[in-house]
DNA sequence: TTCAAATATTGTATTATCTGGATAAAGTGA
DNA sequence: TCACTTTATCCAGATAATACAATATTTGAA
């Protein structure tokens, strides 16, 4: 087990915004700009926060065109929520 | 969804000494000093770790006498840990 | 090109977390 | 009571995380 890597990934978990982001990325792929209106948090700490979120290796971008697309790709990422959900 | 809670149990998982902790307790219920040794930690350390798992709900204490027996009592944090294993 | 939209990056102030030594508190046995 | 063991708490310095404005970059369209 290594607790180094896997305490990275729930602790890009621990955090309010990237939580919700997460959840909301499960249900609906392509919305960055719907979440930074939904959250009603500034463009730039939503791309903040989505960058750690992918460098975790928990989402993945795609570009379509001037839009980016993020996707949850993270296996035990996505058991996980649905833990939380139940 | 308590994206605010949850988060914080999240958190309280995503540090690598509170993850082998909870790993420990998992198996092996009362093993606070063991887990000093094993860990190669301070004592300190270790206790404040304790307390932090504690106060989100994850674990337990139970006093035996002077030593302090602490459990995994959060069912969703079986769970996680159980996925992480996977 | 030039412009606007979408997103990323940078800078920085603020706040939170981590660590470990020192100390306290509480139980136990001599 | 005294010494000892075990655990918790306090404290301060170091480090890390957070938020967000400002700025840069990228892309497509006119």
């Amino acid at each position: 087990m290594d607790y180094e890597k896997e305490s990275e990934m729930l602790k890009a978990l621990g955090h309010p915004v990237r939580l919700k982001m997460v959840e909301g990325l499960m249900k609906n792929e392509c919305n960055v700009n719907k979440i930074v209106d939904v959250m009603q948090i500034p463009q730039s700490t939503a791309s903040q926060h989505l960058g750690i979120l992918k460098n975790r290796g928990i989402l993945v971008a795609r570009k379509e065109g001037v839009k980016t697309c993020y996707k949850v790709v993270d296996e035990k990422v996505l058991q996980i929520v649905k833990i939380l959900r139940a």
